[in-house]
DNA sequence: GTCTATACGCTGATAGAC
DNA sequence: GTCTATCAGCGTATAGAC
């Protein structure tokens, strides 16, 4: 198996325990374990956990800056940008099951590594950025109603499917679909 | 000093390293060390660490019944139950540098043992149910204006106040103010 | 270049001293 | 009844084998 692809199966592997689990919650030994190798061989591929968990917060960051350049999510409307935004939150949740990378990281910030804790609030500022902008252009072309800042409201859309997420996995799945219509009900 | 009052001591630097660190974060030793004790003599109070979590859990359910049920709070109008129930998650939030209960203990729900996953979905549960008969009542009296189903709306509401402490942690920490107004001011 | 054997600190927990 | 000395196990990380 080439390197990258070890070093992508492992990164995946970490990214669902780790939104299992919280980042103090996982470890090696798991990863190993379904790998077939022991846990110090990931050390080979991320020498400290602190890289493995800035690895996965970067890759995640690039992955949503290259989908928010994509011409196919540029040419969408307002609704359809909204509506890509909120699918991202219900692929984090698979179901009830999980949750999203920045509510696994933020309810522990005080526990992560600086450099996890650094690109934990980059993709947060970057997702509110790009979230803001829609709402700001969709309230101009007449798309959205909504009152205060566009900065605001983004806010309370982030927030709302972060929480959502996590509520939805200890009471029911569907808790995050009633999130979603209720954000969108409160946009027009 | 009475038993009474040390096992309340550690309950409340317990409860602060837990919006800190999360549940698998936060360990016996910071506890004993601010308390002059060895970590385990936090074992005589609280054998496991489980009994420890679900006591907090279990007491935070106590305080919240306790003040839904106050008179005080019980005639407030559809408004002021909802600025009382946003101030809690002020306090939680106590200027950006900790999270809620459920947010501390959704995040790595996997990771919980059974008794305080049990808590946790308890005291989501009961916080939900009132919540959603504020806005019920609030709307039938006139007070609310807002579509669809109570249930969900007050999914909504909290799942934004839950969020908003996680964001306003690493971003800026009157982003929970931000996301309050605009809670206010889509209920309009 | 990739992995295994191994170290070592910290964690939650027990037995028993006072 | 309250705490200390101590432990077994897991966590991350290093040195070195192949």
């Amino acid at each position: 198996m080439s390197e990258t692809n070890t070093r992508a199966r492992i990164m995946d592997l970490a990214q669902d325990l780790l939104r299992e689990k919280g980042y103090t919650g996982f470890s090696y030994t798991p990863i190993a374990g379904a790998l077939g190798v022991r846990n110090a061989a990931i050390h080979y591929h991320f020498p400290t956990k602190e890289n493995l968990g800035e690895a996965l917060v970067e890759r995640e960051r690039r992955r949503f800056l290259k989908w928010t350049g994509l011409k196919a999510i540029r040419d969408l409307d307002a609704w359809g940008k909204l509506d890509w935004f909120c699918s991202i939150y219900e692929r984090y949740s698979q179901g009830g099951t999980r949750v999203c990378y920045l509510g696994a990281l933020e309810s522990s910030f005080d526990a992560l590594p600086e450099a996890v804790q650094s690109q934990a609030q980059r993709l947060n500022l970057e997702m509110l950025a790009w979230l803001e902008e829609v709402l700001e252009a969709g309230r101009q072309a007449g798309d959205f109603r909504y009152e205060g800042r566009a900065a605001g409201r983004a806010v309370l859309i982030m927030s709302a499917l972060q929480g959502a997420v996590q509520i939805a996995r200890v009471t029911a799945p569907d808790n995050l679909e009633q999130a979603i219509q209720q954000i969108r009900a409160s946009l027009r």
